[in-house]
DNA sequence: TAGATTGTTAATCGATTAACAATC
DNA sequence: TAGATTGTTAATCGATTAACAATC
């Protein structure tokens, strides 16, 4: 097992996510249809590029028109597999792990947030949206139960590389790490770390 | 004007990052060299491109032993601003807003929060890691006093257009959006989205 | 029609990887 | 020395942009 089939280029997925965000608003704004060049504008990119995303989709706008809005926020959806949810369980809650669990939006992207878990015993039992917080302990039995295969790791850095450690041992396939440190696994679990320090320097440096 | 000026590819800021949090690990481990490889293996990406990476730094590693890990951990600092902060404030005083008030990570990134904001006055006078929240309505003021350019915009998506016009008006130059929605803003004003959705779908897509 | 937009190919651009001489 | 590692050039790879015929 070395690499999961990729058919879709990471860029196109990610652009592809925030066409969906365009569709979502320009819908909501009344507008039916959406053409490359609108789309492009909005997110300072080539407008060839915007079709060139869309045709991963197999769907084909109107000539002298644009894109059916529905039509393409489905496609979006079916291609990237937003109506097929994936499950995840978040192991630290702190404000970053009850930010993401109370994040709305993550269900209709196909995110699907079962619990959280923390090694502080004040906080067992809380609910965040109606999700409960366990002892770390709990997860290998209940990562089992639920059969997750997906982490939310929202620990400070000085805990991660532990609670990764943890994470692997339970079972977990997948491993979305906030915190700015890298963490080792095991050969056949996979690691992302979410580099925030690094997007903002890359945004912000004169 | 059309761009910041970009000397350091964009990959090569976030890479770079992430050596950085490596080097920190391998220091706190009292190993006080480090080699591409290492840092290589360590993200699974080339050793040719770390190589590359150390080159922008301007320093030089030592042929049979690899780079000094101190030097090149300042190098990085030096190179990325580091070392140079930059003051930002929080628009959207809710947990996730919290998270990044909190998170004691920035301030070794050159990132200084100074203060929060939300519409709740229920909110208003709140501290967050010593940092006030403050009325919405503040934001011009405090922004000209503190003379602040960046600021962090985590307000549900619901609201995020109407929070990036005010922070707009408020003469703010750079708007982080954490939000999935994207926003308008008047020409001079740099927006980054945070795609948090197309970050996990790139992940776990099958 | 004239104008606008798609779909797609070709050209360009940039980033990653391979290779290897130089070095200690 | 032998082995390991850097620094750098060349080769490869992939992504973006330009261009334009086809279409309504």
């Amino acid at each position: 097992m070395t690499e999961t089939k990729k058919i879709i280029p990471s860029r196109a997925v990610k652009r592809l996510t925030l066409y969906h965000y365009i569709i979502n608003d320009e819908l909501a704004h009344g507008r039916k249809v959406v053409s490359s060049s609108r789309i492009a504008s909005l997110l300072n990119i080539d407008d060839s590029q915007v079709r060139k995303d869309v045709a991963l989709c197999r769907i084909t706008g109107k000539t002298n028109v644009g894109y059916d809005a529905l039509e393409l926020r489905k496609s979006i959806e079916i291609l990237l597999g937003f109506r097929e949810p994936k499950d995840a369980v978040i192991v630290g809650a702190g404000n970053l792990g009850f930010a993401l669990a109370k994040f709305a939006d993550f269900k209709d992207y196909g995110i699907n947030v079962l619990a959280l878990f923390d090694n502080d015993p004040m906080k067992v039992d809380l609910t965040v949206s109606g999700k409960t917080i366990f002892h770390i302990s709990k997860l290998p039995n209940i990562a089992k139960r639920l059969q997750v295969e997906i982490a939310f790791l929202t620990v400070p850095g000085r805990s991660a590389q532990k609670a990764a450690d943890l994470i692997a041992a339970a079972g977990f396939k997948f491993i979305w790490n906030f915190s700015p440190v890298i963490i080792s696994v095991p050969e056949g679990i996979m690691v992302r770390t979410e580099n925030l320090i690094g997007n903002f320097l890359d945004f912000v440096r004169a």
